[in-house]
DNA sequence: CAAATATTGTATGGTAGCAAACGAAATGGA
DNA sequence: TCCATTTCGTTTGCTACCATACAATATTTG
């Protein structure tokens, strides 16, 4: 008998079932290709907008230093994306896709609804409020912790 | 000078903000005791409700079978949570907090208001439908991809 | 200019999550 | 009863995320 995956158990609260119900689903689609759905956003940023510094690419994915440096090193291992040194900064590394990489791209389905209906439909204010309230709780905790 | 993380990135889209802003939270205060955001959620459980199995500890936080093991052989190792065979079911194993986890437990702070502003205030119809939309977009995809 | 500081990317180690495969135990049907 | 199936927990291997520390390079300041 297969042994598949668990139905029974879906994800927590609401912010993390949306989260990461759209990023199963993006998994699931593209563990046809062997990529991951932040690779996919990679990928997605670079066939669109062409080659990056790797900090802009950062900033447009918000994805922090670290996880964008491991996702590029797997992205380079894999052949898709190539990492050049920029002429201007010599700190700065210039990413391009590479033909494989570009040739991938065209093959891939139009995953742009996914990120739509995941990711999509935000409520900007409310969102907003969410997050100051989220930060002027942690200062609040980190300042009592600091005391004690 | 400190290497302190970035500020400039934060994350993503909504449900994505909402969600890791939400356990960063959790995680920057918890980070003082040593503790994860989702090994709070299983103390949290086990200090409210006793002493349970495994699976049904599993289902009450909608965790999947891999990732609670996972999470509970930490805590066993913290020493912080024992597991034992349940009498009745040879295959399953009963959660209980040792003197310490309980000692622990009390004197966290209580991160039931953080628990509220990330993960509550659900809008369940809204989230039903996201859902249902992402459920039936993965189903429509995989069997685009089984004929290709 | 030289020293202090800031920025960029990398490496390490941790948490959290999923899929797949496995053994052990329970259950259901022929 | 016996065999097939299901359930429960574990393990392995992967993605993704963060904090921390570090080297190398730029930039700012005295």
């Amino acid at each position: 008998m297969r042994d598949q995956a668990d139905t029974d158990a879906s994800v927590g609260a609401w912010t993390k079932r949306c989260y990461l119900a759209g990023r199963a689903l993006m998994d699931a689609t593209l563990r046809h290709y062997d990529l991951g759905s932040t690779q996919w956003y990679v990928l997605w940023h670079l066939a669109h907008n062409g080659a990056s510094v790797q900090r802009d690419l950062g900033r447009a994915l918000e994805l922090e230093r670290a996880t964008l440096s491991g996702i590029i090193s797997t992205l380079v291992r894999k052949d898709l994306v190539e990492q050049t040194s920029s002429g201007e900064d010599q700190r700065q590394r210039l990413l391009t896709l590479t033909g494989a990489g570009e040739a991938l791209w065209r093959k891939l389905p139009d995953l742009s609804f996914i990120h739509e209906t995941a990711f999509g439909g935000i409520d900007e204010a409310e969102l907003a409020t969410t997050v100051r309230v989220l930060q002027s709780a942690t200062e609040r905790l980190q300042t009592l912790l600091r005391k004690v």
